[in-house]
RNA sequence: GGCGUCGUAGCCAAGUGGUAAGGCACCGGUCUGCAAAACCGUUAUUCACCAGUUCGAAUCUGGUCGACGCCUCCA
């Protein structure tokens, strides 16, 4: 049984999908006037391991994500940049699927960009002035009208009557009824350019929410399964979502609300006047690897806020180690006698699923796994495990990190230096000559590589 | 003011009524040229605090203290 905590009622429930089977995902995406910080990413990780963990299940997953090229920061940015919007989101979205691959996660199937979509956009918005739920301001916006929809305030518990008037409201340029109606088409302001398109109201642009509602529905329908996001979008974003939604197609539009808390950067909010703002290219370039950062923002709970330090993201690659240092070990045994593992796999496997299955209780899996893991390096030791045994765990192995995604290297390769120096040292150590070998051994830690001479010969791994 | 989340060992963190998973770090040992890795052993009578319910609570109830998020466009 699959079961998550399901934002729109507050509590964790039972999964079941609306068709048998299959999964509809939509979870929001990027919007492309930057690169991606890593509390960005974390929220891409944890969807990726809600679409990995779903098809290991045995569900079809068809993942949409969008693309938000047309905002007020997008359309500054470009114009600040001398760019047209598209030749300067197009630079981003680029960026953001190097990201994606560069932590292992899988692409969605769809990446629709909203400026792709402004006809489906306009449609929509007339459907809901034809239904009574929006009107026409003096400067050619179109707004929704909150009074129109009696369930607005379902997801976010929230009555509207306590809503504190904040400063950002004053900051509001456009002209609306009532203060928390939204904006489902902004018209067109001197101040942006050639960015618009033209409307029954005129010149202009789509809100925000409008994207998610129209792209959602056009590949997923009125109606599907999971819809994801950070919890910074519960209100207004999705709030507002599932009022245009429902108000134009009367269906129910999302059965599972899933948000993802945020990520701090030891112990304070990610900001750039603080100096621990950081993109997966920042990470990168201080040595750490791919996969313990994506283990790093795997590990924690997705609904638990996630401490993100340094000092995390090493203890993360030894977990890694760990666990290629077991597949490196049973990748070597020729034993016919022994425990065969079969057993002690099949509980594991339950147990990790079982787990995860709990809304995703990662760190309930990872328990598991490497109670699993410290098992078998135990009967490793002994010579007390069968080739059979050792291909079974193999197997375990392998079928769990189509999950985690963290164990296979992208790029075991060494550049010749480092290949060269390993050589040098084996010849050291023959001749036992050891201060040179030792030497050798902490220029190679310097590098982040580290050694360890076994019965075989030396193998390396990485340090951090 | 409203809504919501959280407080478990040095750090990260699971467990949500039956007597504290796992990772990292630390210390002692085996192994090793020395290391590293792996293994063995040690490491929370205790789960922010107080009271209550119960045969029994980290887990339920009430209260206190503390940290944090959202309340119009930030994952």
């Amino acid at each position: 049984m699959i079961r998550f905590y399901n934002t729109l009622h507050r509590k964790i429930e039972e999964f079941k999908p609306i068709s048998e089977g299959t999964v509809k995902l939509y979870t929001c995406g990027p919007t492309v006037y930057n690169y991606a910080h890593i509390g960005n990413l974390r929220a891409y990780v944890f969807e990726d391991l809600l679409r990995r963990f779903l098809e290991y299940s045995g569900y079809e997953v068809i993942h949409v994500m969008n693309l938000t090229d047309i905002d007020d920061k997008t359309i500054r940015r470009s114009m600040e940049e001398g760019l047209s919007l598209k030749s300067f989101t197009d630079g981003y979205i680029e960026s953001f699927y190097e990201d994606i691959e560069t932590l292992n996660i899988k692409k969605a199937h769809h990446y629709p960009r909203a400026t792709e979509f402004i006809p489906q956009m306009v449609e929509m918005v007339q459907k809901l002035e034809e239904k009574k739920h929006a009107y026409v301001a003096d400067d050619g916006s179109v707004f929704f009208k909150i009074s129109s929809f009696p369930d607005y305030g379902k997801l976010t518990n929230l009555k509207l009557e306590d809503l504190r008037v904040g400063q950002r409201v004053e900051n509001d340029e456009y002209e609306k009824e009532e203060m928390r109606d939204f904006a489902l088409w902004k018209g067109a302001k001197a101040d942006e350019g050639d960015i618009y398109w033209d409307s029954p109201w005129g010149p202009g642009r789509p809100g925000w929410h409008i994207e998610c509602s129209v792209m959602s529905t056009y590949y997923l329908g009125t109606h599907f399964d999971i819809h994801c996001g950070g919890v910074d979008n519960i209100f207004p974003h999705h709030e507002n979502e599932i009022a245009q939604s429902c108000a134009a197609s009367g269906d129910r539009f999302v059965n599972y609300w899933l948000h993802n808390e945020h990520l701090i950067v030891n112990g304070q909010k990610m900001s750039k006047s603080l100096n621990n703002f950081y993109t997966l290219r920042d990470l990168l370039d201080k040595n750490l690897s791919p996969e313990a950062i994506r283990y790093t923002l795997l590990s924690t709970h997705y609904r638990q806020k996630l401490n993100f330090t340094f000092e995390s993201v090493s203890d993360s690659q030894k977990s890694i180690n760990r666990l290629r240092e077991l597949k490196r070990r049973l990748s070597l045994v020729e034993n016919i006698e022994g425990d065969n593992l079969e057993e002690s796999t099949s509980r594991l496997y339950h147990d990790f699923t079982q787990k995860l299955g709990s809304d995703l209780n990662i760190s309930g899996a990872l328990g598991a796994l490497f109670t699993w893991v410290s098992s078998v390096f135990v009967l490793l030791d002994k010579q007390q495990l069968s080739k059979d045994g050792a291909v079974r765990g193999l197997k375990a192995l392998e079928t769990l990190d189509h999950i985690l995604g963290v164990i296979e290297e992208k790029n075991p390769s060494l550049d010749t230096e480092i290949e060269t120096l390993i050589k040098k040292r084996e010849e050291a150590r023959s001749a036992k000559n050891w201060s040179l070998a030792d030497e050798i051994r902490g220029k190679l830690a310097n590098m982040g590589i580290i050694l360890e001479d076994t019965p075989k010969g030396t193998v390396w791994k990485r340090g951090t």
